[in-house]
Order: C-alpha cells, then sequence, then structure tokens
DNA sequence: CGGGAGATTGATAGGAATCAAGCAACGTGG
DNA sequence: CCACGTTGCTTGATTCCTATCAATCTCCCG
C-alpha cells in the first residue's frame, strides 16, 4: 500500500525540502530561518488549466511561486485588448505589481495544471526585518522583474517579428534549461494568439513567423512541439538586440 | 546682500524640509526618522544638460531622486539601437534596475540641468529594517515602477501611432499637474526622436502625428512648446486603452 | 553670419494587420 | 466507436500603417 495514504504528512512540501529553494530564497538561511519562513509560506495550492490564480483588480494579500505548472499575466484594456505581460515557470514570483496599490494590477492564468505556494506579503514584510537577507532577495527578485520588464520594451519598441519570436523562443529556452529541462525539444504551453499578444504581433504572425523558421531549416514545429535545430540561427538573428534574461 | 552667501548653511536642503517629500518618502515619519534619513541622503548632486547621471553596466550604489530637472533613462542594444525606458522628473527614483546585480541596467541622463538626491541603497535598506513604513515605502515604489512598464507594454503591444502619442501627452499632462504645473500648457524636455524612441516610432511618425493633432484643433505644437486645447479629444483616442499611470 | 542639429513635410516602400478560406486535432454525445 | 461541432492553427490575398528615403526649413549657438 502507499505509505503516504497513511502518512499524509510525510507529503507536506516545505521551503526547507524545496528543490526549488534556490530560485524562490536567497541562500544561505539557517535552519531556523527557514523553518520561520516554513511557518509563513501556504504551501501548494492547485489550480487546474485554465483557471484564474488572481485577478485585476481583487485586494493584493500574497505573492505567489510557481511549484509546477505554467501561468500566463496579462493586463486588460477596457474595450478587451489584451496585453499578456509574461509567462512564469516553476520558481518564478507573480503579483509583485499589486504592492503598489494593494491590488492585484494584472490576471493570472494557469496555462497548464498548476500549484502555486502562497507568500502573504505582510509577514513576508515583516520577516523581511529579522531575516536582512530575505529583505535583500525580495528587493532583487523585484529588481529584476523591472529589468526583464525593460527589455520586453526594447523587444516590442525595436524590434521586428522574425527577431521578437527569436527571441521568444530563446528566452524560453534558457529557463526551460536552467530547470533541466532540454534547451532545444520544449512544448509550448501557451496558444499562437498568446504568444503573440506577448510579442505585439497578431497570431497569424506568429503561425507565419514559425513556419519560416521551420522552412529555413532552424526549427521543427508539430503542434506545440517545438524543436530548436539550429538555434544559433535564431541567436543570430537577436544579436545586437538585448539578450534575453535568463531566468 | 545675499545672506545665502554667508550662511550657507542656511541653503542645505534635506528631506526634513523638502517640500517633494510626500513624493519620495512614506507619511508620518516622525522627526526622528526623518533626521536619521537626513543622515543617510546625500543632497543635490548637480547635473548639467546632457550629462549622464550613471550609465549601464556601471556598479550600483545608490537609487536617486529627481529633485529639480528632467532625465531619461534608456537601455541599448549592441548594434546601437536605444530604447527610452522612460522620462523622469520630480519626486521620482530612478535606479531600481540596478538592484538585482549590483550593475546598472540602463543610462539614466538630464535632459535640462538637474539635481538629484543621492540615496545609497544598503543603507537605506538597514534602514528600512528600523522603520518599517520605510521598508513598505521601497517595495511599494519598485511596484508602481513594475505597475508602470506594464502599462508601456501595453502602449506598445497593442496602440498605434496616434494612441500612443495621446497616451504620452496626458501621461506628461497629468504628471505635471500633480506637481503644480499647468496641465494644458507645457514645454517638452525631449526631442521628437527621444519621443519616438519612447513610444516606438520613429520621429518622423511623432512630427507628423503632433501635425495631425495640431490641425484637429486638439492641441497647438510650437517647438516644444505644447497646448492642450481639447484634452478630452486625446482622451477618447486612448479610451478603451488602459489609463495612464498619474504618478 | 554660417554651420548644424532638430523638426517638418512629401513620396515611396515594406512589413504586419486584416479579411478570408481551409485544415487538423480534440472532445462530446449519440 | 464514429459523426460532428468547436477550437486552434495554417496559408493566401489584400490593405493599411508606419518606416524609410529625401528635401527643406528654422532656430540655436558658436
Amino acid at each position: 500500500m502507499n505509505d503516504q495514504l497513511f502518512h499524509p504528512h510525510s507529503l507536506k512540501v516545505t521551503c526547507s525540502n524545496c528543490s526549488l529553494r534556490e530560485l524562490c530564497l536567497p541562500v544561505g538561511l539557517s535552519r531556523e530561518e527557514l523553518s520561520q519562513l516554513d511557518a509563513v509560506i501556504r504551501q501548494s495550492r492547485r489550480l487546474k488549466r485554465g483557471e484564474y490564480l488572481f485577478r485585476s483588480g481583487e485586494g493584493f494579500r500574497s505573492l505567489f511561486a510557481v511549484r509546477t505548472g505554467f501561468f500566463k499575466t496579462s493586463v486588460a484594456s477596457q474595450d478587451g485588448r489584451e496585453q499578456v505581460t509574461g509567462f512564469h515557470m516553476s520558481g518564478e514570483l507573480m503579483g509583485l505589481d499589486g504592492i503598489s496599490a494593494n491590488v492585484h494590477g494584472c490576471d493570472a492564468i494557469a496555462l497548464e495544471d498548476s500549484e502555486v505556494c502562497e507568500l502573504p506579503f505582510s509577514r513576508m514584510e515583516s520577516l523581511g526585518r529579522e531575516i536582512p537577507s530575505l529583505q535583500h532577495h525580495f528587493y532583487r527578485l523585484m529588481s529584476r522583474e523591472i529589468v526583464r520588464d525593460q527589455s520586453v520594451m526594447l523587444l516590442l519598441g525595436n524590434m521586428k517579428a522574425e527577431e521578437r519570436l527569436a527571441a521568444f523562443l530563446l528566452n524560453l529556452s534558457s529557463r526551460l534549461s536552467s530547470r533541466g529541462f532540454s534547451a532545444n525539444d520544449f512544448i509550448l504551453r501557451m496558444s499562437r494568439e498568446e504568444i503573440g499578444s506577448f510579442l505585439g504581433l497578431k497570431l497569424e504572425t506568429v503561425s507565419r513567423t514559425l513556419s519560416k523558421f521551420a522552412q529555413q531549416g532552424w526549427l521543427s514545429v508539430d503542434h506545440k512541439h517545438i524543436k530548436l535545430e539550429q538555434p544559433e540561427a535564431l541567436k543570430a538573428l537577436v544579436s545586437g538586440c538585448s539578450q534575453a534574461p535568463s531566468v
């Protein structure tokens, strides 16, 4: 029989034993500090594909770290236009935009069945006062988000369709690779339309550009399955443009 | 004679007596807390028009708050393409992107003779541990920057030239207005090319679009001098798009 | 006064959006 | 298990917006 049925606590995932710890948390925390975190962080809320983690306008209480799965965040304009502001995989934090007004500024939607940790912000804030490295870590995470946004601005402001898509694929590739997945063979979790929204393109343009890349032998596309055959060719396309951030 | 020549200290501007305090700092600080800040914040570095406050790649030590004047921040790609990531006026903070890697991620350049306060970050960080409202204030400032960046993404990803320029002018207008300047009559501190870089447009398009607005009677343009004659018309253009943030 | 940077305006070209049609995969229900 | 409708994707034809190329023009500054 399954032990887990008898000792459900043995299943409990804590920060202390989380394999993503080095992505979410500062290094060098003491055992004591880790258990303080474990006491505050609510583990493993599960979401099904398509489910909202939070919506723009909802009260902000917590940040969320992706444990497993895949999310998109997006802002919508009154007339219904949607701008995807990011895609988020394991170890990445969502909700930072909610701190400023105590209200979430974007929607966060699971693109596959997913699991998140909830970080109640005000308690993290007080904990940060006791654990300086934690405080610093949060400043760094927010700063990294700002840097990421700047590189998206560069992409949207300066690059043409081919460059945008190449940069996007390479960025995905590098983030997957740093999580132990294959860098050159992966499944897109999002639709062409969502890619287009993120890149400031229409879905037809995304589709056409993928086909063009495939035709040149740079990659192969089978629906959502992407194989990068000549990542160097893609890199050459975006070379000169600022590099995609690696996390 | 001028008193200031004899009592230069009477000129010293501190956070305690700074008129921009409500923009830079949390409200409700005690006299004691303010003097702690005064001890840390280095007042009034002066820059001439065109001067760099910091450059991308330089070591990061401090944040900078604009006291007077006007700045642009920009990121550059290897092949020389420049993306202006923001314009900054009094009370606004620059350098937040440097925290993540301890290196400045963008250039900051004065667009007119300017004055900034320097906030040594690590000392602000420790001060934040003693003054929770200060710590929270910094989180909020960074979050606000993220929200701002998201709205720029929406602008670059979804809007067309006229909408971008209208949103830009209204955003400037509202920020100037909240600082006590006229909302409908102001001087552009940046060139057409810099506006274009920020908005993802070429300078010719900026110029043409301004002319178009003027021709419709929505505003008048005299070089850098802009008068909004029918701000409602501009608002109508961007209505449906997400509103420009007010600070 | 002259040179040059910045801005305006015009003509043309090019890239992505739009409109449209057809296809493939998936899930549901008969 | 298969028909069928739905959804997402691909591909083609055309249009539209903005970039590009080019010619002036104005103002500022030395």
